[in-house]
DNA sequence: ACTTTATGTCAGCCTTATTGACTTTCCAAG
DNA sequence: CTTGGAAAGTCAATAAGGCTGACATAAAGT
């Protein structure tokens, strides 16, 4: 069954898309993200944490010292949302919160080391899951992929994206 | 930057793989599905929906007169869970719940006009994201994302996904 | 008759999220 | 130096969406 088709050669342009393969996007996205997010979720379900806590534990770990505004806007969540994530984190031992040197006001937030462990345990599990993933589909498949992913975010999410990670 | 590499031509079998690539693909997930479920969020925000009802009436439309046990086993949530979401769409005129004929114990599930109408609004502002970033990754990139997304899935869901939308 | 399956429902609980209001701290600009 | 506003933290109330466990009913299948 056709695929799609472009009228011209390398034409992203002309490109005609059914429903019905746009529908097969969608629900390719449904079953796949829930994929994605299975192993962390099996961990994180014995101990008292959630995917919240997931969530910020990896962002602060690609971003030691960040504040928790900048955490804020990444997640995309309310302050008071974060704020229970993060004090139970805290109190656990897990995130450490130092107030700035420049701006006082300001709390940077580290994984300690923890919290770092368990990081890497989660972490570790959604690479293995991605990596099986890339190499059963090739690295042509890996290329398209990111594209697509690219251009479906919103653009102000793309931009913290591309800001964080750079090619 | 290199973005990957692999020892052989067409090779699958040794792509090399830093945690550095596998995150930024973690990372694009997680920000490409909050733009995927931005647009039928906002539409179900004023009515008294949530994201459980627009997949309710997702597989409903896409699989009609499939009965609750199938519809649980494609959602992965309780029968209690989605019975209150089913409850409201049907009390709503939504959905429509049919006895079966042959085995009188299922429930066969229906959109009603009303419920079309809805899911038509959702999935169209759904596919409309979906086609924007399709034709500006390119049909080529296009492939490549679903043969990734396929290879994320639980074996499970692959085959609940390829069973109902078949090439 | 007995067992199993499909569905529905009640009660209670948890996590994650929301909004709104308020406080403390502290930077910065007038 | 005062004041305005930003960064963070907190409290209270609310809601959605999920869960488990228990139980009920109807209808198959033996």
């Amino acid at each position: 069954m056709a695929e799609g088709g472009t009228a011209v050669a390398g034409g992203e342009s002309l490109l005609f898309l059914t429903d019905e393969q746009l529908r097969k996007g969608i629900e390719a996205m449904f079953f796949a993200y829930r994929g994605f997010t299975a192993d962390p979720d099996r961990i994180l379900d014995g101990l008292h944490y959630g995917r919240a806590h997931h969530r910020a534990l990896h962002f602060i770990n690609r971003q030691p010292g960040l504040t928790v505004n900048r955490l804020l806007s990444v997640l995309g969540v309310t302050k008071q949302s974060l704020n229970r994530v993060l004090r139970t984190l805290i109190e656990d031992g897990l995130v450490e919160s130092r107030v700035g040197r420049k701006d006082k006001r300001e709390r940077h937030l580290y994984l300690t080391e923890t919290g770092a462990a368990l990081e890497r345990k989660l972490s570790e599990a959604q690479r293995a899951r991605m990596r099986a993933a890339y190499r059963a589909a090739g690295p042509q498949a890996v290329a398209g992929f990111r594209q697509v992913l690219e251009a479906m975010m919103d653009p102000e999410l793309k931009r913290q994206y591309l800001m964080l990670t750079d090619d």
